[in-house]
DNA sequence: CGCCGAGTTGAACTGAATCAAGAAACGTGG
DNA sequence: CCACGTTTCTTGATTCAGTTCAACTCGGCG
């Protein structure tokens, strides 16, 4: 069916269990959203969303990450990482039917299945499972901005840093430095010095 | 029925509006809703929910407003406003079901109609369309957030202070400097040192 | 009328930004 | 697979915006 992603059933078995950990669907109303998934392959450096476009799709990642970011004045500040088990998308424009303000890029080679706005409009018209899902969906997204919100409200710069390791340590695994730095609203050098800091105490 | 409060229609209306701008409910949905719905006053300076508690309501304002704080080392920092014609709650205690962390206030007299989670989740579970409200709901609280983390990554006080104006201007207007800069993550003396820069300029 | 909280203004301080230079890691092509 | 060039990270010196501390004004309210 679509051969140059030899994965799309691991894909989907991964997105299986990702969506039953929010709601347990009816094999019909399943069937319906595993319908809607087309594979997608990107290599390194490729946009899955580019800024002016509105974002279409609600991307499942089997393989790779992503990264979001804001371009301001020539430079790119982090709005989020997106890793493989979760969906990425600018939810902000998928919702709302806006134009996206940012760049999504693959950071190394990635794969995902996706589902159009249209297909999932019809799941949501059609089906209650559908629907629900896709509150708990909009629910745990919101969750995870208010977490992030709460830093930026009352932590420096150091404490998001710890906060950051505790409650996403792949990011600190796996991210350069610089996109780490933006992503807490600071500048690279700032965050070597909080490491080097670290490292004494 | 609540003779205590006697604006009770008033506010159904208020909130049939509301909810009429998201999804168009049928009458039985809508019923259905409505009647879950009690009112409550509260005296300014009434807690709507303090740290620890699990919020169980979404409150639907008919008067007055609240703001939601943190406390943190004896300073008290605002997380958000709520207006008369909008929701107040916790949506992230109230979803997660775990202890809150703010407290929510009356800035003056207040008045509410309020619907327990139990009831909601009874009628996510039963209706379509109260299960589509959730949805867009849950995604409207998500726009809202974006905008303000946004803010916060990309600007600095001053043009966060400055987009505030455009996009709440209510709060600008009926908030007491001290508050709104805790909102938008400064001490107050620099929030009126900005002031005093825009009126030259 | 006096008090108290809110706001303003000034001076000193501080932590992050900026600017700059060098070291280390990376990937790319030969 | 190595060598080169680029990018990333670190470290130091300086600057600057926002904080802190303090004093004073203003306006409402008891």
């Amino acid at each position: 069916m679509h051969p140059y992603i030899g994965q799309m059933d691991a894909y989907l078995a991964a997105l299986r269990a990702h969506t039953d950990r929010l709601v347990r669907l009816s094999d019909e109303d399943w069937n319906l959203y595993a319908s809607t998934m087309r594979p997608l392959r990107l290599k390194k450096k490729d946009f899955l969303l580019q800024p002016g476009e509105v974002c279409q799709y609600v991307s499942f990642i089997g393989r790779g990450l992503f990264r979001s970011y804001y371009l301001k004045d020539g430079a790119d500040i982090t709005q989020t990482f997106f890793f493989a088990g979760n969906y990425a998308t600018d939810y902000e424009s998928f919702v709302s039917r806006q134009p996206s303000a940012v760049y999504i890029e693959a950071m190394e080679e990635t794969e995902v299945i996706r589902c159009h706005y249209d297909d999932l409009q019809r799941i949501y018209a059609t089906t209650k499972g559908g629907e629900r899902l896709g509150r708990l969906i909009a629910e745990n997204i919101f969750l995870a901005l208010s977490l992030r919100n709460r830093h930026f409200l009352l932590d420096d710069p150091e404490t998001r840093y710890l906060a950051l390791m505790q409650e996403r340590p792949k990011v600190i695994e796996r991210i350069p430095l610089k996109y780490i730095a933006s992503y807490l609203g600071i500048q690279p050098e700032s965050l070597s010095r909080i490491r080097a800091r670290l490292v004494k105490a």
